[in-house]
DNA sequence: TGATTATATGAAAATATGTTCATATATTTG
DNA sequence: CAAATATATGAACATATTTTCATATAATCA
C-alpha cells in the first residue's frame, strides 16, 4: 500500500520536474525569441552605449521606418526588455535588462559556422 | 578633388561599416533564432550534459516524435551548432559549439519580467 | 485653436517557422 | 535476402512573425 503511494510520490515528482523544466525552456526561448531579430539586437546594442534614445533618434540610425519600429520597441517593453519615459513629444527608450547585452556578448564569442 | 574624393571615401566607409553590422547583427539573430525554441534548448541542454545521444534516446527523453525531432536536429546541424557520427543503426548527436551552453546560462539569469 | 511633430495602433498582406504524415533510405540481424 | 530497426526527407498544412499602410492620439508651438 505504501509502496505504491511511494511510487506514485515520485511519478508525481517526475513529472512536476519535467512541466517545471518545459516551463523554464518555454520562458528562456520567449526570451530569445524576442531578442533574435537584426532590427531589435541594434537596437539593443544602441541602448547598451547610449542609456536612451527617442523613437525618432532610434529610426533615424536603425534607417527603419517609425510605425515598424514602434511595433519593436513596444514589444520588446512588453516582454520586460526595455522601458520608455515620455519627454515632450518624444518618447525615450532604455534597457531595463541590460543583461541581455551578454547575450550578444556571448553571440560574438560563438564561431557557429553557417 | 581630393577633398570630395575624402568625402566619398568616407561615405564608402561609412556605408561598409553599416553593411558589416548588419550582417554581424543577422547572423547574431540567425543563431539566437535556431537556439529560440523550448525543444531545441532542451537538446542542448541535454547534450551540454550528455556528450553524445542518438536520435531515439533524444526521443525518448524528450517526447518527441522521431521526425519532428530529426527535422530539428538537421536544421541545428546545418546552422553549425551540432555535429553527427554514424554508429551501427543509430546516430549519434552533439555539441559542436559548447560556447551555446553559456547563453543558456545567460538567459537563465536575465529577470526579464513576462 | 489650428498646424506641426512624434509616436502608437490595428488590420491586412507577406513571409517564415513549426508540425504532421507518408514514405524513403540505410543498417543490422536472422 | 527478407524483416526489423533507426533515421531522413519532402510535401502539405497549421501557426506565428514581420512588414506595410492608413489612421489615431498626444504634445507642442505659432
Amino acid at each position: 500500500m505504501f509502496i505504491y503511494l511511494g511510487r506514485l510520490l515520485r511519478t508525481i515528482m517526475t513529472i512536476t520536474e519535467k512541466i517545471n523544466s518545459k516551463e523554464k525552456l518555454e520562458k528562456a526561448a520567449f526570451i530569445l525569441k524576442t531578442v533574435a531579430h537584426p532590427t531589435r539586437l541594434a537596437i539593443i546594442e544602441l541602448l547598451g552605449t547610449n542609456d536612451r534614445l527617442s523613437v525618432n533618434e532610434l529610426s533615424r540610425l536603425l534607417d527603419c521606418e517609425q510605425s515598424l519600429l514602434s511595433h519593436h520597441l513596444i514589444n520588446m517593453k512588453l516582454k520586460g526588455i526595455l522601458q520608455a519615459e515620455q519627454e515632450g513629444q518624444s518618447r525615450y527608450y532604455s534597457l531595463k535588462e541590460r543583461d541581455v547585452l551578454k547575450l550578444i556578448a556571448c553571440i560574438e564569442n560563438c564561431e557557429c559556422s553557417m
